[in-house]
DNA sequence: TATACGATCACCT
DNA sequence: GGTGATCGTATAC
């Protein structure tokens, strides 16, 4: 018997990380705020960064104070803060001491929609939560949350929503420079058609 | 101490 | 299509 709200658990993350980006899409992710309001959504876009020899993943220099978490146990939540104004939210995945991580890029806003639009100075629906820093604004997550666990934690978690098989494609990650191998890799996966993933109407990668 | 720049976004032409 | 905002981090000096 499955609770109707399951938590994904430690097994989940320890995974290569291609499978659990792919597997992240359809799942629940749970933001639980300080007055008790749940602000959810499901999860429609993923980029998965994998270890020190991937040079668009924040080890590929080794561990520095800032990227330690991703270095830490499945199921970490490792938050960034990025060109002076945004937070972008990954889960750490594969096993403890090996840097990688998958980056939630959007999400489909489920629960909490009012909140999520205040918290986004009003915009429409489609563009609370369609990229990674519009929705860690939408959810309130920021720094405070880096380092806490997925499977643990009363504040931010993953559920188990995916209900049949999605369609998922995949493509170039977005926003990586650097040398062609790192930026040609299809790392990145969405649900197909799916309104709420990013760069919606552009080419992708 | 100084500097360059980034896993982005909103707004401009 | 292009670009400014805005600041923590890594790296160089």
């Amino acid at each position: 018997m499955v609770s109707e709200h399951m938590r994904l658990g430690r097994e989940f993350y320890q995974r290569d990380t291609l499978t659990v980006a792919k597997e992240l899409l359809g799942q629940r992710l749970v933001r639980m705020m300080d007055d008790g309001q749940r602000l959810a959504g499901i999860i429609v876009e993923t980029e998965a960064y994998i270890g020190e020899d991937d040079q668009a993943c924040h080890a590929s220099h080794g561990r520095t104070p800032r990227n330690t978490v991703m270095y830490g146990p499945a199921g970490l939540a490792y938050i960034y803060f990025i060109y002076g104004m945004y937070y972008c939210l990954n889960v750490v995945t594969e096993q403890e001491g090996f840097p990688a991580a998958v980056l939630i890029r959007a999400i489909e806003p489920t629960e909490g929609i009012a909140r999520m639009q205040a918290h986004r100075q009003g915009r429409p629906l489609h563009e609370l939560t369609n990229g990674p820093g519009k929705l860690c604004q939408a959810l309130a997550i920021d720094r405070s949350l880096n380092g806490c666990d997925l499977c643990t934690s009363p504040w931010l978690f993953i559920e188990l929503a995916r209900q049949d098989e999605p369609l998922i494609a995949a493509s170039r990650r977005v926003g990586v420079r650097g040398d062609t191998l790192a930026r040609e890799r299809p790392w990145r996966f969405f649900l197909l058609h799916n309104p709420f993933v990013s760069h919606q109407g552009r080419a992708p990668g």
